[in-house]
DNA sequence: ATTAGGAAGTGAACACTGTTCACTTTTTGA
DNA sequence: TCAAAAAGTGAACAGTGTTCACTTCCTAAT
């Protein structure tokens, strides 16, 4: 296994590698763009190829294969949905409105880049697997159950219930909105709701039921 | 745009249309299992068609593409969870058990069959097409709404909210389960807490915590 | 019963796809 | 300067969805 070469410093690489790092980059750079307005169904590693002037075989001295590629477009995806949610729980406002902030930044990031968040949870992923333990998607759902925690020790939460267990399911119904709204760009505009609703007050509302649910009554 | 044929009563058909049903269903049966066993990425015409001993031009004397067979599929699967929510909510149970059991039910019938479910809502659907108005998804949503109208109607529900916004709302609660459990296997099962918790003890706190979220405080 | 017409079914082809591999060109470190 | 390594390529392989001319078979009307 190759050391990972950007953890070393730029400024002490050789020229060759800084080079090839930034083939490397604009590789994953014109495939995120092709991807975000075409979908993962008009992105080839030929027309990626094509756009980029390399041959389709160039592509693979810098990736193993196409998934690897695609794969780390989504995990560069959820480290920015990360540094976001990062930035909330680390900010001075009181509890709820960092909750609230937090589940509204996860689906507003999310729906950043639809085709990439609906790719990242297209398929069936396999237990055994078992590497994307430590990925940012997972480090973004440590710091939900640090929210539910901190919930709970404040009082305000429900502290019967595992912190665990109740973090996932916050999880699930932020996805679900994210996954939703991607999915179905007219989600919210219905023949029954005269004015069509705004996506604010969608996540709003949404946000509001969730942590309403967590609170004790 | 030819007379749908099965809104005719099988006895009154020529053998022959009988005939060419029958082989239909079996492509669709046939593409089915290899879904749910294969995802559909291992699934293509070339193979279904060997499956069942055709060549793959055959197929597309019944399916104008691979798309509009496997959108049949995703139909009938939706009718199947339109019925099971139509069972619980004409059940005689009190409106608390129907609710919970309502959402339950939507996540557990997606989970028969990951791979449709999640094929169902992977890519981004053209607004423009529109004709899912009065497709099985759209028509189970339905039953979601007049859910919240009893829960509000009955009181237990807050009235200030706009009822089909707080269905789409739910709705997005419940997929994201069934999205997060059929995509990850593992979902459940965790470092972080020392028993592996049941599905149907997650499905409950899940249920539980959407409903909570709706209650009038 | 015969025959015309349409439906059912097929093999070959087209234009794609991801991926590999032998090969050439370029760059680099000693 | 020169050998070795890296970068890049064209051609090929196996696979895909789809189309189309073609044959075979069934059926409805004469």
């Amino acid at each position: 296994m190759p050391e990972p070469i950007d953890t070393v410093l730029a400024s002490e690489m050789t020229p060759a590698a800084r080079r090839r790092l930034r083939v490397r980059a604009s590789i994953l750079d014109a495939a995120e763009r092709m991807i975000a307005d075409a979908g993962e169904d008009g992105f080839s590693i030929r027309r990626l190829a094509e756009e980029i002037d390399y041959s389709p075989a160039a592509i693979y001295k810098y990736f193993g294969s196409k998934d690897e590629l695609v794969d780390e477009l989504k995990e560069a995806f959820f480290g920015r949905i990360l540094t976001h949610i990062d930035r909330v729980q680390g900010s001075q406002e009181p509890f709820s409105h960092r909750a609230h902030h937090c589940l509204r930044v996860y689906i507003e990031e999310a729906l950043e880049k639809p085709h990439q968040y609906l790719g990242a949870f297209s398929g069936i992923v396999d237990p055994d697997d078992a590497i994307q333990n430590e990925s940012n998607k997972a480090r973004a759902f440590d710091y939900l159950i640090s929210m539910v925690e901190e919930g709970q020790a404040r009082g305000q939460f429900d502290p019967a219930r595992d912190t665990v267990v109740v973090a996932k399911s916050v999880w699930a119904c932020c996805h679900g909105a994210a996954s939703l709204l991607a999915h179905l760009p007219h989600f919210l505009e219905s023949m029954k709701t005269e004015s069509p609703v705004e996506r604010d007050a969608f996540l709003d509302l949404h946000a509001d039921i969730i942590l309403n649910g967590l609170y004790k009554r």
